[in-house]
DNA sequence: CACGCTTCCTATCATTGATAGGCAGTGTAC
DNA sequence: GTACACTGCCTATCAATGATAGGAAGCGTG
């Protein structure tokens, strides 16, 4: 199941996400297309099992980051490890931060690898004091944003990728200022 | 052919865009399903009359403002504008924002629209101070995030866009303080 | 050996985008 | 007034794709 999982990442990575289809993926792994369904209900359910597994890739690609003591510059290691990891792979970005397949939702499993990877982002804000609610929505808003626009208008670039540090540091700063004001 | 692509219009909002069927759209205009080939080359060539029709749409929007003469606040009230454009017909923002159908790249002449709607922002931005393409394209990345963690997270909803003004203005604050800098 | 379980197969559907070719009405040229 | 062409829509049919039904081969256990 596992490895059917890998070559539909292989084929997402070739024909984009929208262009995986069962017969090729049963092609690929050896298979006819009605075999699949003894691992997978449907496919969304395939692509459930994607997400979960992308999620995980995540995961691991963040904890193994040897983040900096000082706290701002942790986040912007993290950060910027986060942007790599959703611009290295179209397809994957595509299925896991985007709304690319119609009529498909995670389920509450695969879901929860997501919330541990939002978790373990959200103590790594806390410690750069980033704590309000408010401001870790702007800021993971700001953070998409800038993947988005990267991806949409020029991918494989850094256009906008480039802006990272720099917006982090606006908003750290930003709330230090309302917080003195206070 | 402006009919046929109002009612694809109304099957995308009860559907969503990619629950819009060429038999579906035919039923609903009262003709049979291959006859939509005299209007529309494809199902794709659909899709661009709708995108070239949503900018048109967003731009009368943004073209019926009377904006604040303050350059500030005009970039605040123009902004507002397209969120709440964005964020009030989710197909819509999907077709037009997103790349969500596959193998779907607007016509040049379609995206002539974007394009001018994209060239009136500008004269709005560069108005308030944002002058620089990368300060343009920061503010663009910025505003496209909050719309899309809104869309994604909190559909209906205003916990991001209600930060709006607050991100315009730090922005803006951000772009004064480096300039006096140098 | 018989039974049951797993794994994969063949055959077949329904949906959907797309193509081929035809037919009725309408207007125009001669 | 008849022939012709053009427009607008139709029926019939395809290929691709996701999904389902039912069966056969292999394998282990009692």
């Amino acid at each position: 199941m596992a490895s059917i999982v890998a070559v539909a990442w292989e084929l997402a990575r070739s024909h984009g996400i929208g262009g995986v289809t069962l017969h090729a993926l049963a092609r690929e792994v050896g298979m006819r297309q009605p075999s699949l369904y003894a691992y997978f209900d449907s496919k969304l359910a395939l692509f459930d099992a994607m997400f979960a597994d992308g999620n995980r890739q995540l995961l691991a690609h963040v904890d193994a980051l040897r983040l900096p003591s000082d706290p701002r510059n942790a986040l912007k290691v993290y950060m910027r490890a986060f942007v790599d990891f959703a611009t290295e792979d179209p397809a994957r970005q595509a299925l896991l931060f985007q709304r690319i397949i119609p009529g498909f939702e995670p389920s509450e499993e695969s879901y929860a690898a997501a919330q541990q990877f939002m978790a373990r982002s959200v103590s790594v804000m806390n410690a750069a004091g980033v704590v309000d609610q408010d401001d870790i929505d702007c800021l993971i808003a700001m953070v998409g944003g800038l993947v988005d626009a990267q991806q949409s208008n020029d991918p494989g670039g850094h256009r906008w990728t480039r802006h990272l540090d720099r917006l982090i540091d606006m908003y750290l700063d930003d709330i230090k200022r309302r917080r003195r004001r206070r």
